[in-house]
RNA sequence: GGCGACGUAGCCAAGUGGUUAAGGCGGGGGUCUGCAAAACCCCUAUUCGGCGGUUCGAUUCCGCCCGUCGCCUCCA
């Protein structure tokens, strides 16, 4: 596949070096909950490492999570908690947060704070070398040493310092040298090291775990394209001065930044959406189609408008996984939209046109079993992309959709109603069902109900069950074969 | 100030130096249905921010202009 490579800043052919690929994705800080900035990069590595492994490669996906840093202390600070518990909790409400949107489970997620002795070795090594050193507890990169920083970025070290943003610190050699050991201050969390107690800096950490991890060379390494500079440009000034192989890593791979309204989502904006917030009003589906409808290098507006247009694309792909005809002769051959499919994803991920084909493939499922075909292959097909974007074709449960009290009351209500117009047999249904607890035994009994109106043609007593259904986010389809119903999401 | 990206229908969003400019959402009409819904059929950009240039031919390449955005500081 093509595959765009920000260090090269072309598209390239991917070939990994080895029998698996090396991927290195950067993970998150874990002092806040997650938003839908980082569920959209989870996505769209998901979305690589499923292609990739869809197209017959052996994957090892790593990914850290960076649990020390400035803000988790001042976090834990003032919760009165430790960093160590503040990490744990978002930690586990990430990893929670993205196995309900379908992201594979990395095959390895270290801690920053496991790998301290051997940062401490790699950053004595580059003291050695002359890559870096020491000044009052601090341990400083020396950028001049590196004759290609800025490589990754594209930029020089002159037009960086042109910016005029750099501030001058005391002890540094150069403004732009970054720290890779902190002198820790009175009260922080501390480690030992020859330089004094204190903690890693941040770029370290990633340099070191990867190298750990995956060995010297990777074959990708990813994260949002915010973290192309400082952060990967001085992983590359790390890694490559302390293994002396280039190149560290082979593809850099960056997604595109998701904006809030005319913001970048950030968090020094607040502009924060959480990923379970999101998850609370939408599918997962909903949200990767989402995701994926935008070239994952572009940047994306989050829009809760947009989200709920997705909700009814996914709708559209699910409602042609609907049963099979078992009486067609001829069956519908797929193949066409797989391999346009392929071409799509061939294409530095091209997953709009994935998509695309996706959405042609669904049509033409739904006109091939209008004709009478067989569509079992092809919806197979349609469910074994959909996997390679993640897609589970699920609706969500009634449990997690509906809620219980406004359907017992309308329950009660169409009971009342029943009554008082002589329907006492289908009263009694209401009746022997009048403590049930779950959201589908209600509507299963009211579409009951409504079955035998229909029946006896009482049709506006029959819409308005289906009416006041709707209102509460169920809605009806009334097929050959009896009614299905479904949670239909509520605008926003 | 430096580096970079983008501007395609009502909205979201692919794409190509030259046959009909994908797909989704929305909208209009029709088939089916008791009515709906779903599905199917038809329609919904003579046109790709503006102005020049290169070319037989540009939305696609080049230049300028206008507009939007990102990075350069923690950030996926």
């Amino acid at each position: 596949m093509r595959l765009y490579n920000t260090l090269s800043g072309t598209e390239e052919e991917f070939i990994p070096s080895g029998e698996r690929v090396k991927m290195y994705v950067c993970g998150i800080t874990p002092y806040a909950s997650s938003h839908v900035g980082h569920a959209l990069s989870a996505v769209v590595f998901d979305v690589l490492r499923r292609y990739l492994e869809f197209q017959g490669y052996k994957l090892q996906h790593v990914q850290n999570f960076t649990d020390v840093d400035d803000k988790i202390i001042a976090r834990a600070a003032k919760q009165g908690v430790t960093y160590r518990e503040l990490a744990d909790r978002y930690i586990q409400e990430y990893t929670s947060d993205m196995d309900l949107l379908n992201v594979k489970r990395a095959h390895a997620y270290p801690l920053a704070t496991d790998a301290i002795p051997r940062m401490v070795e790699v950053i004595a090594d580059l003291i050695d070398k002359g890559y870096a050193y020491p000044s009052n507890g601090n341990v400083y990169f020396r950028v001049t040493m590196d004759d290609d920083y800025g490589k990754l970025s594209h930029r020089s070290l002159d037009s960086m310092i042109a910016g005029a943003r750099v501030e001058v610190v005391e002890g540094k050699e150069h403004p732009m040298d970054f720290t890779l050991w902190k002198a820790a201050k009175p009260g922080e969390p501390a480690w030992e090291s020859p330089w004094g107690p204190g903690r890693p800096g941040w770029h370290i950490e990633c340099s070191t775990i990867a190298l750990d991890h995956l060995g010297e060379s990777l074959d990708i390494h990813g994260g949002g394209l915010d973290l192309v500079f400082p952060h990967h440009e001085n992983e590359i000034a790390q890694s490559e001065s302390y293994t002396g192989r280039i190149p560290f890593a082979r593809f850099w791979v960056h997604n595109g930044l998701l904006n809030l309204g005319e913001d970048k989502m950030s968090k020094s904006l607040g502009n924060l959406v959480g990923v379970s917030e999101a998850l609370e009003h939408h599918s997962s589906d909903a949200l990767r189609l989402y995701f994926l409808s935008s070239h994952y290098r572009s940047p994306l507006n989050y829009s809760a408008e947009g989200l709920a247009a997705m909700e009814r694309a996914a709708e559209r792909l699910r409602n042609a996984l609907r049963q099979d005809s078992t009486t067609g002769n001829d069956a519908l051959d797929p193949s066409h939209y797989e391999k346009q499919f392929v071409t799509a994803m061939d294409a530095d991920l091209n997953t709009p046109q994935a998509i695309a084909a996706l959405f042609d493939l669904a049509h033409e499922i739904n006109r091939a079993r209008e004709r009478g075909q067989k569509v079992g292959q092809a919806q197979n097909s349609l469910r074994k992309l959909g996997d390679v974007l993640g897609l589970t074709f699920r609706e969500r449960t009634s449990q997690e959709a509906l809620s219980l009290e406004p359907l017992a009351e309308l329950f009660k209500d169409i009971g009342a109603t029943l009554n008082a117009s002589g329907h006492h047999k289908l009263a009694g249904w209401v009746n022997s069902h009048s403590d049930a607890q779950d959201a589908a035994t209600i509507v299963e009994t009211l579409l009951a109900i409504r079955r035998e109106l229909r029946q006896v043609r009482e049709y506006d007593f029959a819409d308005t069950i289906r009416s006041r259904l709707a209102d509460l986010g169920v809605g009806l389809e009334d097929a050959q074969d009896g009614t299905v119903w479904k949670h239909r999401q509520s605008v926003v």
